[in-house]
DNA sequence: ACGGCAACAACTGTATACTGATTTGCGGAG
DNA sequence: CTCCGCAAATCAGTATACAGTTGTTGCCGT
């Protein structure tokens, strides 16, 4: 509160920090559908300038992450279509790396894989949605880190986050916990045998069941709200 | 010079049609690679502060067009490996979004394809590099603009944009023209008869050949100037 | 009570000013 | 002639100030 320090964080600029800080605290759903991110309220909290803020808001806005109205800046509704768009391109890109995952992880990445592996475990036993949700992004960032393509291992990261905002909604429920464990038990084997096909196969399904799980997911609950909407005509 | 309207331009904000000024000059080899971009000084030839300008340059560098140094912004300089992750990705994802296109493209995107194919052939005729470069730039443009899936749209053309800057220096060999117009000859085909398979073969192979010959005449570019390096030890 | 209009407020966008870090270039010592 | 170090310029980063635009609120007329 009274920290003469503009802000705690550790990287280079100010931009950087609060854009990393601003981005987690998406990925965490610290806001919701109808808050408004406004720069200089941000600043006052952190005790800086408008500047680094703004800056930080145009580039989650350039990376999706965000979108610009006139009034602050809002998360983005992804409609049905936006979301077959992202697992289209996803269904492009991880499958090709994980194969290359699968080469280059080393004995620390495994390790790591392991542990998120282990945390889904429990969390799909104890029906804990929020740490399925956790170790599920541990676990892909773990092999992302392997992948020796920048480019595309940051491509990667950025569309599954796009989803990843409206995916704990789905993880909440029981079938599709033991489904996204399943697929990493498979994935985690295939890393773990460095058998490059077998990560590219089992990354493809495991894809293609996330995207089946939301649009099913996303159906029910979008006609359950229907019939509540329905006296008030056309939804916002 | 003495305008008194700050920029030309017709786009919404500034930062926007300066962002787009910048790139369009980058696409066009407006700059060298030891040229420095520095804010102030394009915010005086233009007539506008620092602060679009600048926001502009951070926009190009996330998105990979510039790498920002503590004295102003540069191209960057792509090793051979950074092209190969940039083709990786491409081959990851242009030849679904041909597929695309060629089930959704209009009369026309057709028409324009057309054209773009008969300046290429104009271009490979008359070994006008130059022309070669531009019409295969209006011809991705054009089955780009027909794929539906914005993201994936977009992706593919910042990633083409990344290798094109240097493309135009392999356009200039008569044996990579052909290769070339032959490539868009078959995909042309591919759309007008909205073959989705053909498309995405002949993208793949077309990305395919577009790798090798940047591979071999930049192998031999390196092995020409290495001679003349020799003398000075570690290249900067 | 409801619809339209006007004044207001809350933002973004742009401009200007300041600061700190880093490179560059010059000068002196070895 | 070379190498070290210091001074000065340059430029990104941040702060503050101003303007323009749009959504919102409340009032007035119907």
């Amino acid at each position: 509160m009274s920290d003469e320090r503009p802000f705690r964080g550790s990287g280079g600029s100010l931009r950087a920090q609060i854009y990393e800080d601003i981005r987690d605290r998406i990925h965490r759903g610290a806001f919701g559908a109808s808050d408004r991110l406004v720069d200089v309220e941000i600043a006052g909290n952190l005790g800086v300038s408008r500047m680094p803020v703004r800056e930080a808001l145009l580039q989650l806005t350039h990376e999706g992450y965000l979108v610009g109205t006139t009034r602050g800046f809002m998360l983005p509704t992804l409609t049905p279509t936006d979301v077959a768009n992202i697992f289209e391109v996803r269904r492009c890109l991880e499958p090709r790396a994980a194969a290359h995952a699968a080469r280059t992880l080393d004995a620390a990445g495994m390790e790591r894989l392991a542990e998120a592996l282990k945390d889904a475990e429990e969390a799909v036993e104890t029906a804990d949605a929020e740490l399925l949700f956790q170790a599920n992004v541990r676990f892909r960032r773990s092999w992302l880190e392997a992948v020796d393509n920048d480019r595309l291992a940051s491509a990667i990261a950025r569309f599954a986050d796009h989803v990843q905002v409206v995916r704990l909604g789905t993880l909440t429920h029981q079938p599709t916990q033991a489904i996204v464990l399943a697929g990493m038990r498979k994935l985690y084997d295939a890393f773990t045998s460095r058998d490059s096909m077998a990560a590219f196969d089992h990354m493809t399904t495991f894809i293609q069941h996330a995207e089946e799980r939301f649009v099913t997911l996303t159906r029910a609950l979008e006609t359950a709200s229907d019939e509540g909407r329905r006296s008030q005509g056309q939804s916002q």
